[in-house]
DNA sequence: GCCGTTTTCGGCCCGACTGTTTTCAGTCG
């Protein structure tokens, strides 16, 4: 059995195993990590041992073992707890890693971090965070002129004495600069929905210059991730500079930072940068592929190639000087032995292993969604009144809603107690007939309190149509408590689905800590469906969840969770955040019509009972 | 530091742009 508690970093559990006499044989404590604190152990080791100029190689290994542990669904401490298990069969863990990671997991740190940092103070690993400055340039700054903060890089710089340094120079010294003011100002990633009406925008706005043919943005945009660091535009022009200099025109762009033959770099007023690129028709699809990503995605590709004795660049695919391909990204992954294979999947996770085996799945698309099972109304914090969701949802084309509104433990938000849901569940039968072509569910949004009682009694649920379960406080309570508030809910007969399963606002606030795999195990054997919330700084469960959701079986809604009749407007970042955890329609039940969604429901409420 | 349908050593994706150089290193994606 397993208790853990504390809060912060000073996180401990204790594991005490029990024999079957019921005799305690065994009791130690060691520090619960998360998986994000050994990914950022790892990273910072990549950048110290960067700072001195190690073998390129072996830092990657760090940062690739970084990935692996990102990316890992469970806790690796459990993996080190589990005498079973081995870290050495994850990807990319060698003896010698893995030895690394358990040291982090039983002390907390690792002795070589320790000794890297003494060497370098922590504000020379700052300096990477200035756009232009390298690990090489970080080194020299803080060996030549003993720089070891971001203001004191601003003052040497300002003296003249970086502009002095051998390899650095007047201009140098100016790009630094500017990085370090851009870095204050700026330097964070946007939520897609954010960037996605002004990339839209600048692509319709190039696709008018004379001579261009196509436009598209490709990057981590085009993978449909849930932010966007820059921006990456495509091109096939007839006349190179003609495009740059329109789209230097445009009022949306700050500044020109780099300007070539075939590319250019600018800084958009909203705060990020992006590139554009132009390319000849016969490389269009390579430069797709390439400029897509993601990278770790791309040096698969790009290692089937040399195996099948070919080079892929952004140009196209080539044996020896030959072109053998690159028109279109169809061409070049066939050449390597694949199928398309769709943006959202391009993470090197289990998208080479599907298109290998025949298995990748057909994506869901946007207009595959005919329900929507979360929104509110003025009852609560909604804008709309029942009626004007209703309408709305059906000018969207949405064929069943359920109205979703809190319950009385969110007295922000002007919460329902039992008499008043009663009477708003009144309310909306009423209205309900008045609206015969959309089926409107009585549903209600019922908070997991802190104690893991729900926010309603049982009779009360007995009655709604829709019980979406859902944590809003309490978010920094200990793992275990988080998951058993949440093994309650999944395991009380009257909830349906669990809505933002983890609370996380994206770079606001983090995702409450829990044993994921026991709490996806736990709704795949009661029934329970998972919400993907739309809302783009929600957007919980995340891809990694969604995927692992898919391979147990558990039934995917997506919701807007709308608060005012633009609210359905977010609906497709849910459908993105879906097709990136690899879900087709069938996956998910808002793409079922009325009948066939309604007969899923009832089923899953039967067999609850 | 990892890894193996050319296996236990010798590889590890590839090119554009900039600034400081005088043929290239550093940074970035």
């Amino acid at each position: 059995m397993v208790f853990s508690g504390g809060t912060g970093y000073a996180r401990f559990a204790v594991w005490i195993h029990v024999s079957p006499g019921e005799r305690i044989i065994g009791f130690w404590c060691v520090p619960v990590m998360q998986n994000s604190e050994i990914t950022r152990l790892f990273e910072e080791l990549a950048d110290l041992l960067e700072i001195q100029g190690e073998n390129p190689f072996r830092i990657r290994a760090y940062r690739n073992a970084a990935r692996t542990l990102g990316d890992l669904p469970e806790s690796v401490s459990q993996i080190v707890a589990d005498t079973t298990r081995q870290l050495e069969d994850l990807p990319g863990i060698g003896k010698d890693l893995a030895a690394k990671i358990q040291t982090i997991v039983t002390t907390g740190t690792l002795p070589q971090l320790e000794e890297l940092r003494s060497v370098v103070p922590a504000g020379v690993v700052e300096m990477l965070r200035v756009p232009g400055l390298g690990p090489k340039k970080a080194a020299a700054l803080f060996q030549q002129l003993q720089v070891t903060s971001l203001a004191e890089l601003k003052t040497q710089c300002e003296s003249g004495a970086v502009a002095k340094l051998k390899g650095f120079g007047a201009k140098t010294a100016q790009s630094i600069l500017e990085g370090l003011a851009h870095l204050e100002q700026a330097g964070q990633r946007l939520y897609l929905a954010e960037v996605e009406p002004l990339a839209e925008e600048l692509l319709a706005h190039l696709r008018r210059v004379p001579g261009v043919t196509r436009v598209e943005a490709a990057g981590s945009f085009r993978r449909r991730r849930e932010t966007v660091g820059d921006l990456d535009l495509l091109a096939l022009a007839s006349d190179s500079a003609g495009v740059m200099q329109a789209l230097a025109g445009h009022p949306a762009v700050e500044k020109v930072l780099q300007q070539g033959e075939t590319k250019q770099r600018v800084r958009l007023k909203l705060g990020l940068e992006m590139d554009l690129r132009v390319v000849p028709a016969e490389s269009y699809g390579a430069a797709l592929q390439y400029f897509t990503g993601s990278k770790d995605h791309n040096i698969v590709v790009r290692q089937r190639a040399i195996e099948r004795g070919l080079k892929l660049n952004e140009y196209g695919l080539f044996r020896g000087e030959t072109r053998e391909c690159g028109a279109t990204e169809e061409e070049v992954y066939a050449a390597v032995g694949l199928p398309w294979i769709a943006p959202e999947l391009r993470e090197a996770r289990r998208e080479f292993d599907w298109a290998i085996s025949g298995s990748l799945p057909t994506l869901i698309e946007p207009g595959d969604l005919k329900g929507d099972l979360h929104m509110h109304t003025t009852a609560t914090d909604g804008a709309g009144t029942i009626r004007e969701m209703i309408e709305a949802a059906l000018a969207r084309g949405l064929k069943y809603i359920a109205i979703t509104d809190h319950s009385q433990r969110v007295s922000m938000a002007n919460g329902l107690d039992a008499g008043r849901l009663r009477k708003h569940w009144a309310e909306i039968e009423t209205i309900r007939a008045d609206y015969p072509h959309i089926h409107v569910l009585k549903g209600i949004e019922c908070d997991i309190l802190e104690d893991a009682t729900l926010d309603l009694p049982d009779d009360v649920l007995a009655e709604a149509e829709w019980v979406l379960a859902v944590l809003h406080y309490g978010l920094k309570q200990p793992a275990a408590q988080i998951t058993r508030r949440l093994m309650t809910a999944i395991e009380n007969p009257h909830v349906d689905a669990i809505g933002h399963l983890t609370g996380r606002l994206i770079g606001k606030r983090p995702a409450a800590e829990m044993d994921l795999p026991a709490v996806l195990q736990g709704m795949a054997q009661q029934g329970k469906w998972l919400e993907i919330n739309a809302h783009p700084a929600r957007l919980d469960a995340d891809d990694l969840t969604v995927a692992q959701a898919r391979e147990l079986g558990i039934p995917v809604v997506i919701n807007s969770d709308a608060h005012s009749v633009q609210g359905f407007e977010v609906l497709k970042y849910g459908v993105y955040q879906a097709r990136r955890g690899g879900l087709s329609a069938a996956d998910v039940m808002n793409t079922l019509a009325w009948g066939e969604f309604h007969r899923r429901l009832q089923r899953r409420r039967r067999a609850d009972h």
